[in-house]
RNA sequence: GGUCCCGUCGUCUAGUGGCCUAGGAUAUCGGGCUCUCAUCCCGGCGACAGGGGUUCGAAUCCCCUCGGGACCA
């Protein structure tokens, strides 16, 4: 049975470098029915807090990572004395001034045999003894780790390339522990764009502010998946499709610059591709936090209206904040107008003739709009193009959008006639 | 400074000695479609860090240099 775990320290909140890790070590976990351990590492009590582990935790379900095991490093202190006071007792550690030292040998070498880095080999005489157990009874990292991982039964360490160098201090633990071994496996770093190690210097890195700039759970992991792994040309993965095919073996060994432009596409793709009624679910915190749109005017309105509304929609967005803004046009509201509307006279005559052949229509959708419009245009020497602007910034406020037709069909026979109306008599609805 | 890891288009990557005049994606540029923008479709630009080996043959194996990163001090 495969085992594994992701160890963040609650310090801060959840950033996409840890969080790929969390997913890589899911993945494994999901693809081999294996078990997946969430461990909080808040044996820096100084550094660690509630509202840490809170916005972790919180992180992860949103991004869909749910764990089998759930441990606090601070609730097995008695492990690892009892770890500490075995090491002291075989002599394989000793007190000096008030800390437990880790005697290592003074020569041959260490090799890690890693999964994906393949043997690296460090000289004993580099290591040096090190603190396991401090003055004042805390313990060292490098000694809880193992000592957890190994009571854990973990058998995959999958984690970044930043705890390569404290390995061999822990395979030397794993040893004189009398432990076996896991398997290693050190992920390469994700960078910012000046190439350094990803942090808050490079802007947005938090898992939370992904949700809240309209990041769907779905296409993050999808991106952080494919910054290090890929499964040939493969762009586009859902999560079942990551679960059945991810595998260590394909996994890189550089590092990856984070590129946000990229997230934002694969984003668009997942919100085409995510079935529309759930999209509307998405959406729908953003609306509300819009403002504009009251939680009743939300519920009320047609469910299939909003559905269709979407899924129109969503061609023209990256993320649901952008999609939010947007379906405000199929809501009885002023709308946010990008320009003024100017209108020639011409322009007046055609668009109140629309008015008129629109209020006759007993069947208002995208179909009888088109023939409606075409005829009636038609009878006037006109064409679509004299008129087609106007009535788009008429009807949404806004200079581009969907297919014409498509889009006063969506808007809706009252809503359409009323801002019609509006704009020949100046006003703003 | 010491130790360690890494090095294919701007970015993410395919590539596991011949299928590579190096493929895909994104970004960017141009064209088509169209009332508009986007989507979509078609096309362009664009990389094996450098130098030595090994081999009939190297992006792929080895060495050196350079560059980047990490850990420890």
């Amino acid at each position: 049975m495969i085992r594994v775990r992701f160890a963040p320290s609650p310090t801060g909140y959840l950033h996409v470098g840890g969080a790929r890790t969390a997913l890589f070590n899911w993945l494994f976990a999901r693809h081999n029915e294996g078990v997946f351990v969430l461990r909080i590492e808040d044996t820096d009590r100084e550094r660690s807090t509630d509202a840490s582990i809170a916005q972790i935790i919180e992180a992860m379900r949103w991004l869909g990572l749910d764990w089998d095991e759930y441990y606090r490093q601070t609730d097995r202190t008695a492990i690892h004395q009892q770890a500490a006071e075995s090491l002291l007792e075989g002599s394989r550690a000793y007190e000096k001034d008030g800390a437990w030292w880790f005697r290592v040998p003074t020569d041959g070498e260490t090799v890690v045999h890693d999964d994906l880095l393949g043997d690296v080999a460090y000289q004993n005489s580099q290591l040096k003894d090190f603190v396991i157990r401090r003055s004042d009874g805390s313990f060292v990292y490098n000694f809880v780790v193992v000592v957890d991982d190994a009571d854990m039964g973990i058998t995959h360490v999958i984690r970044g390339d930043d705890h390569l160098n404290n390995t061999p201090k822990q395979i030397l633990l794993y040893n004189a522990l009398g432990r076996s071994l896991p398997h290693f496996v050190h992920l390469p770093m994700i960078l910012g764009p000046d190439r350094t190690r990803l942090s808050k210097r490079h802007g947005v890195t938090s898992v939370l502010e992904y949700r809240q700039r309209g990041f769907l759970p779905d296409a993050l992991v999808n991106f952080l998946a494919r910054l290090g792994w890929s499964h040939g040309d493969q762009e586009f993965f859902t999560r079942d499709e990551l679960i059945e095919l991810f595998s260590l073996g394909h996994i890189g060994k550089s590092a990856a610059v984070f590129d946000d432009e990229k997230l934002h596409w694969l984003n668009q793709q997942h919100m085409k591709a995510v079935d529309p009624t759930r999209l509307v679910d998405l959406v729908a915190p953003f609306v509300r936090a819009e403002g504009k749109i009251t939680d009743e005017m939300w519920d009320k309105i047609d469910r299939d209206q909003l559905v269709r509304a979407v899924e129109i929609l969503r061609h023209r967005c990256k993320t649901l904040v952008d999609l939010a803004r947007v379906v405000e046009i199929v809501f009885p509201v002023p709308l946010d107008r990008e320009e003024e509307i100017e209108l020639t006279d011409r322009q007046r005559e055609l668009i109140a003739a629309l008015i008129d052949v629109f209020s006759a229509l007993s069947d208002f959708t995208s179909a009888t709009v088109e023939r409606a419009m075409r005829d009636t245009l038609a009878a006037h020497g006109a064409k679509l193009k004299e008129v087609g602007h106007a009535c788009r910034m008429a009807v949404t406020g806004r200079k581009v959008g969907p297919g014409l037709f498509e889009t006063i069909a969506l808007v809706g026979q009252d809503i359409t006639i009323a801002r019609l109306r509006a704009v020949l008599t100046g006003g703003n609805r």
